[in-house]
DNA sequence: GTTGACTTTTGCCAACTGGCGAATTATAAT
DNA sequence: ATTATAATTCGCCAGTTGGCAAAAGTCAAC
């Protein structure tokens, strides 16, 4: 349908699904979308209808209408649609970090980002007491 | 499809077509679906797609998203609470962990589970010593 | 009534979606 | 290495969507 697309958006069902983590059948017992179905949606030779988006949007995170302006179902700027994280071009979260964060409890997962921030700041500070 | 269904979209279409007024013909050309799709998707033997939907919507005078709540593909009010629904199964990554983390770079990531596997070997250590 | 233009419906068809089961590929475990 | 097991992909299928062209149905002027 969208003849640029590289597939970008099977892709970001990937990638998304992926860094959760979930299996294909894991998804598919969220959804009620088969686990061929998804996996073809995600290489892209299936385009996957408003009905399958709208199934897998919130096992995988996303708002309920975030993956129809992604898929071209509804454009950009479309109302409603909250300003959500624009991760999707950004950096991409390793596969195995994901895992193994996956494994902890979601309190100690906020303490590890926590602890990031702090470390962040002293290495600032440093870097600007070494400028001097 | 669905037997009890009265068909109520449909009719909908319709009524907002005649009222305005628009022949099939006209529609189409306004929207680019054929007369005769529009013709069946009016009297119910035909559901239209998420794509006609959104094509044939600002010519009839509907926000681009309102019918697809009219047709089932979105909820009549999507909450915007991606909070709520989470912990499907055991072992699930925080979306927000996910999302900050995903901005770092991959060595970052990887030092922040390393310090991650350092603290919870200590807290290991200071448990069993506590426990004696 | 008949002709004419216009609107809607119908017959048929290609393309696509999505599911199921088998085959293949990765991942552990012994 | 071999086997067992889980994950992904492939082959094939039924059911739908949506377009085109031809067949009705409508309504006016003549």
């Amino acid at each position: 349908m969208n003849t640029t697309s590289k597939n970008e958006l099977g892709e970001l069902l990937r990638q998304e699904r992926v860094k959760i983590p979930l299996t294909l059948q894991q998804l598919s017992d969220m959804s009620g979308v088969s686990p061929s179905h998804l996996g073809r949606t995600e290489r892209g030779d299936r385009f996957p209808s408003a009905g399958v988006l709208r199934k897998i949007a919130k096992p995988l995170g996303f708002e309920e209408d975030e993956l129809f302006t992604l898929a071209g179902y509804l454009s950009p700027q479309a109302d409603t649609v909250s300003d959500t994280q624009r991760n999707y071009g950004g950096g991409r979260l390793d596969p195995y970090v994901a895992k193994v964060l996956a494994q902890e409890p979601v309190e100690v997962q906020l303490s590890v980002i926590g602890i990031l921030g702090m470390l962040k700041s002293i290495a600032k500070g440093v870097a600007r007491k070494e400028a001097d």
